[in-house]
DNA sequence: ATGGCTGAGCTACTCAGA
């Protein structure tokens, strides 16, 4: 079964390139972030048609998280955590794999640039939030995948130019221990553990030719509770949707899971 | 050192992104 991750950057402004990848690569389960949408106007029908059911949590105009899938998703829950702002980051829902249920998380953090403003206390307190609900949550699900943009980048390697992050809200010290944190619940960075020196990106900013010159970041990623690792197989970075024409600043990145 | 792009809402321009 393949899952995927994408941050779209507005799902209607990227359908053509949305249903082009759908019908490459055939996800099951496809987590999307940034659909910038309210649920009234998903573009439902045109996912429908392909065999996909959509399972939204948008809001106007800014961050919004779906489901498409082509297997059922159940217990589906918007309330993760509690928002301060009210904004629409978190959906989680149960697919079954092999008599196995499995929770998948799927999260859109806050950016928090600038630093030293409310802004990055947002990030901060939401963060913190969700490290204390995933705390709880380990207690009684076993199988848990945990996939997004993180606006973490978790190490060196994982930015073109490292020293030049060292106070953004997405490389702060303070970020990377949160992230750190949440790998000591049990849980692990699914492309680091399989790629331990590669580095790739899954974010390349649309100025100043980020793409061509490959000044990009890695910050979405999957997370595998542990005892689910024997059944992830593998992890891809696709990057092919980032150099079509009108692409996301995010590319997919696919797990293949048995 | 920032915001050189991009999108939403809207129709002139601001806000947000990372």
């Amino acid at each position: 079964m393949k899952i995927v991750s994408w941050n779209v950057n507005s799902v209607r402004a990227r359908i053509i390139n949305v249903l082009d990848y759908i019908h490459l690569e055939k996800p099951d389960v496809l987590l999307l972030q940034e659909i910038k949408t309210e649920n009234i106007n998903f573009p439902t029908d045109e996912f429908k048609k392909l065999g996909y059911e959509s399972y939204i949590f948008g809001q106007k105009s800014y961050n919004g998280v779906a489901f498409i899938s082509k297997i059922k998703i159940d217990n589906i829950k918007l309330d993760f955590i509690k928002d301060d702002l009210k904004q629409s980051r978190i959906i989680c829902g149960d697919i079954t794999l092999n008599k196995k249920k499995i929770k998948l998380i799927n999260i859109y953090v806050p950016n928090g640039n600038p630093v030293n403003t409310d802004k990055y206390e947002y990030k901060i307190k939401w963060l913190k939030k969700f490290l204390k609900s995933i705390k709880k949550t380990i207690l009684i699900e076993k199988n848990i995948i945990i996939a997004g943009d993180f606006n973490i980048i978790p190490e060196e390697i994982d930015v073109h130019d490292h020293e030049a992050y060292l106070n953004d809200a997405l490389f702060k010290i303070e970020i990377r221990k949160i992230f750190r944190e949440l790998l000591n619940y049990g849980f692990k960075d699914i492309y680091r553990l399989i790629n331990r020196a590669k580095q790739e990106y899954t974010f390349w900013d649309y100025m100043a030719g980020s793409w061509q010159k490959n000044y990009g970041l890695r910050i979405d990623h999957f997370l595998s509770s542990d005892n689910l690792l024997e059944n992830i197989k593998s992890i891809n970075i696709n990057k092919k949707p980032r150099s079509k024409t009108k692409p996301s600043d995010h590319t997919p990145i696919e797990i293949e899971i048995i």
